[in-house]
DNA sequence: AAATTAAGTTCCAAATAATGGAATAATGGT
DNA sequence: ACCATTATTCCATTATTTGGAACTTAATTT
């Protein structure tokens, strides 16, 4: 979809590490594996260097070399997500009313969290089968055309917002993707009177979501939860109904929070 | 399950990367957030580098420090491991023949492959009467105690395998698990004959399997292919039966990994 | 409430690892 | 066999990491 990292963290490109994860985004975000010549093109480093970052990357798991000598994500990385996914809190939490709410809709039902100006999908419920763990969960999605984003912007104080959206680039993924803070800003400020948001097949076209805020009380958590599906089956006036149980499920995973987590944080 | 990194990688814990790694390893393998002392205590390193340490992580986003400042897996690994999963191509290659060998016995099927000395799972298609089971896409599973494991192993050329097994230390899960090398090998070089592997109730009480080795001709993928389920109703004889199928599932990738990617690598 | 202990953070000279330009080696196409 | 492209190694220079100690903050006890 987009080639270059699209900002999950405000990460600094300095320091050893910061370097090491520019290649891995690079090769991550790639649309197949990348040769030498490729990354050396695209990372702007010296060549001696390149080479020896690349190897350290390969000898962790990071990167794994194939063997026409291209790029490709390492299995590591598999393992140690598979382990962050598995014991996260706030998604273990979510799960039953997510459950709950794909039951009473019929519908896919999406978690997901903010990170830097990037939608992590924690968990996904689909109507028909049980969770396909990465299918969607992990994906990274722009902030300012999803539902769960904008439901997690209208979180934000103001000064936050303000700084995330003048650090922003848009793309225009549809005819009504938002494509200025403007316009976007706009809609947040009603989105936190409403207390819910709705994707106007603003992502992809004939997918439309309606979503509510969901945050823990320390606020490392700043996210949503949606009810999404084609535009042919869920009408404006659908999605409009369908705001209150998806905000009553958003409060019942707050709660959830709140209690398992203790009130003193 | 074990708390201290059980090998998926070979990898030096030497170099900038390296330590950082071992922290990644640490947080991601604990049984939950841990806080600085706990860490420091682990990882044995001075206070102050190991600070600086942690703070790159967390400003990477590979790691997250909540509230409490305790310090838990980063959601960034999410978005890498899910376009590490999407893309890989033994998995999509082995997808459909996954998905026919279930359908054709009703249980879950795995494909997995080797990473140092574990098996990392790529990919699980759901039996039709699911079953709960410590078994996640991801996952890195012991290779002396899986089916597919063992598979794996008796892929391996004598020098590989003697090293690996020098190397391996043995956890037992269950009371048929493999405690020596002595042992395995001798198991290993039985299914290098015969060309399948049972798992035994060897790494969970109550569950059985049988695998068939796949690998790509690069070598690139070494791991396999299985049929699991509960012991009650997988006997010893049906697994004997499924043995055919599942070999002939596992002749059917590799075919599709030459075709793909073309004969001369 | 003050004292005590523990936990977490910052500082900076010394040790170590990363850098990058250039030379060398390997690969692939004709 | 040749040439062009691509990948790897080398090493003096440079930048980052290191780690002991001092310092700040938070928690616990007296």
């Amino acid at each position: 979809m987009n080639s270059s990292g699209d900002g999950i963290a405000q990460a600094r490109e300095t320091g050893t590490l910061g370097k090491l994860m520019v290649l891995l985004d690079l090769v991550t975000h790639a649309d197949g594996p990348l040769r030498f010549t490729d990354i050396l093109a695209l990372a702007g480093q010296p060549r001696g260097t390149l080479h020896r970052q690349l190897s350290h990357l390969v000898e962790e798991g990071l990167l794994e070399l194939d063997g026409d000598g291209r790029y490709a994500p390492g299995l590591r990385l598999l393992d140690f997500a598979a382990r962050s996914w598995a014991r996260n809190e706030f998604r273990l939490i979510a799960e039953p009313h997510l459950a709950e709410l794909q039951q009473a809709t019929g519908e896919t039902v999406h978690l997901g969290v903010l990170r830097g100006q990037s939608i992590i999908y924690l968990d996904k419920v689909d109507g028909r089968q049980p969770v396909r763990m990465y299918s969607q969960i992990g994906n990274a999605s722009p902030c300012y055309c999803t539902g769960v984003g904008k439901a997690a912007l209208s979180l934000l104080p103001a000064d936050l917002l303000a700084d995330l959206l003048a650090d922003l680039s848009f793309t225009r993924f549809t005819a009504s993707t938002h494509v200025s803070a403007e316009t976007l800003l706009a809609e947040i400020r009603e989105i936190a009177v409403e207390g819910y948001a709705f994707d106007r097949e603003e992502h992809e076209a004939g997918i439309r979501c309606v979503a509510a805020p969901v945050w823990s009380e320390d606020r490392t958590f700043i996210g949503g939860i949606s009810i999404t599906g084609p535009a042919y089956r869920l009408s404006m006036e659908l999605l409009r109904q369908w705001a209150v149980p998806v905000q009553r499920a958003a409060g019942r995973i707050m709660e959830g929070m709140r209690i398992r987590l203790g009130p003193r944080r």
